[in-house]
RNA sequence: GGCCCCGUCGUCCAGAGGCCUAGGACGCUGGGUUUUCAACCCAGAAACGCCGGUUCGAAUCCGGUCGGGGCUGCCA
């Protein structure tokens, strides 16, 4: 058995082209069947070598790996437009076989009439076309640059793949290849249509839908786990009601037949749920891990020993309320070596006079302690606020925007932990006016 | 227009004749917790497009209809 997923190098890789890689390549990996990857370029006016950079590195982002193509074998580049010449060639015989004929420079099939071509789809079941709606079609340009229809056709054959799982989008074209291929005499492969995938307006997801490259999505700070696991929720299902699982279990589970024939709408909000369940599974070094990384890389730095030490301090609050790994550096950018800037409207919002006096205090208090430690700072700063009979709220938040710059934070008493003695001392004292 | 595909809550999925007064998840609403934002917990609103037929019985089978989508390129 053998799968493959043919992207054309005409733009970034778009997610509904890797969710038809990501259900080719599980069910290649549940029949122990090999995954094929090649790269449809016969545009060539629209296929740039960035974009196909940008597919296989979003493709392997995804976890997906193949056994047969793309820069896997020195001596075979699975590129179509290496092969030019041989697609001619196959042009050119059909031509001499009287199947194709010669139009204004180019090669036409010849479509007979009065005929049915018909198939068994994995997920539509049994189809059949009559060739009399078939127009007969070009299959070589004047170019001399092979179709989508012949270099497919030929690359299916010459690859000897054994299930094309492609877009329902190609479903009306297939009679089309299967004419080919007996035209060539070769054996026909199994079919399977996959659902489109939709954007919100349920239309075929493209460009104007915005940023649907996986791309756009790891720069939005998604994890790769959780894209897999998106995707291939989208018109499958183990069943169970099962929703998050991993790859191994994906595998195991994953049955083309059992996929679905309606289209599937894209829908960022779960995708964004998703991402946060899998922030929150995470053992505690992978996150740090993950979370340092992410960080530097949006500091373009890397981060100082002082720095860790006090995010370290912090990353545990961060990993149970952030959504997506850009959101880490809102959370702890109070605690890097970076100018500290208080938002103005925010302390206006809450400055006041019982404010001020508690800012005074508490900075007071934290100049006595001797043990600066997370149940001192709580005890110290409830105790405040009792002698000072102000509710927690008025005290906290203006605390938290004077450490933290912000009225959203992490909790506050873990801020300051976080943040060290001195340095909250220093921020206290910033917004103190009469000190 | 022609050919083809699809049709369960707003969205994704479960449901393969009785277990369905239709289940789960996201989102939404309300509540709990609470120093912010989250997270977490509880509750709630929310769907079988419509009409016929088959059947003792249909979300499930059949036909029609309506709606949505795809293809109809010397794009893929």
């Amino acid at each position: 058995m053998k799968l493959r997923i043919a992207p054309s190098p005409t733009g970034e890789l778009h997610i509904g082209n890797a969710r038809t890689a990501l259900f080719n390549w599980l069910y290649a990996r549940n029949n122990n069947g090999k995954f094929l990857v090649r790269i449809d370029d016969t545009d060539t006016e629209r296929s740039t070598p960035e974009y196909e950079k940008n597919i296989i590195d979003n493709l392997s982002w995804l976890g997906i790996d193949w056994d047969e193509g793309y820069e896997i074998d020195s001596s075979n580049t699975y590129k179509q437009s290496d092969r030019f010449t041989r697609y001619e060639e196959v042009a050119n015989n059909l031509l001499n076989e009287g199947i194709a004929y010669e139009d204004d420079g180019a090669i036409r099939f010849k479509v007979e009439k009065n005929n049915v071509i018909s198939f068994k789809d994995y997920v539509r079941g049994d189809m059949e076309f009559s060739t009399n709606d078939i127009e007969d079609f070009v299959i070589l340009r004047t170019d001399k640059t092979p179709t989508y229809h012949l270099a497919s056709t030929v690359d299916d054959i010459d690859y000897e793949i054994t299930i094309v799982a492609r877009g329902e989008d190609i479903l009306s074209s297939t009679p089309k290849h299967i004419m080919l291929m007996e035209a060539l005499n070769a054996k026909i492969p199994d079919f399977c249509h996959l659902p489109l995938l939709f954007g919100p307006d349920g239309k075929k997801l493209s460009k104007r839908h915005g940023d649907t490259s996986v791309a756009s999505f790891k720069e939005k700070g998604i994890l790769p786990e959780a894209m897999f696991n998106y995707m291939s929720i989208l018109g499958w299902s183990p069943g169970n009601d099962l929703e998050i699982f991993n790859k191994d279990f994906a595998i195991s589970n994953f049955d083309l037949k059992n996929v679905l024939g309606n289209p599937a709408i894209f829908d960022t909000k779960k995708l964004l749920w998703m991402n946060g369940q899998y922030i929150r599974s995470f053992k505690k070094e992978t996150f740090h891990e993950l979370a340092f990384k992410t960080i530097e890389e949006s500091l373009s730095r890397s981060l100082f020993a002082e720095e860790i030490k006090r995010i370290e301090v912090i990353l545990p609050e961060v990993q149970e309320r952030i959504e997506t790994l850009n959101d880490l550096i809102g959370q702890v950018g109070f605690l890097l070596d970076e100018p500290f800037v208080v938002n103005d409207v925010e302390w206006n919002d809450v400055n006041s006079e019982n404010a001020q006096l508690y800012l005074m205090n508490i900075r007071k208090r934290f100049k006595e302690m001797e043990d600066f430690n997370l149940k001192n700072i709580e005890e110290m700063m409830r105790a405040e606020l009792k002698k000072q009979n102000i509710k927690p709220k008025e005290g906290f938040q203006a605390t938290r925007v004077a450490i933290t710059g912000t009225k959203i934070s992490p909790p506050l008493f873990e801020s300051i932990f976080a943040l060290g003695l001195s340095p909250t001392i220093a921020r206290l004292a910033e917004k103190i006016e009469n000190l």
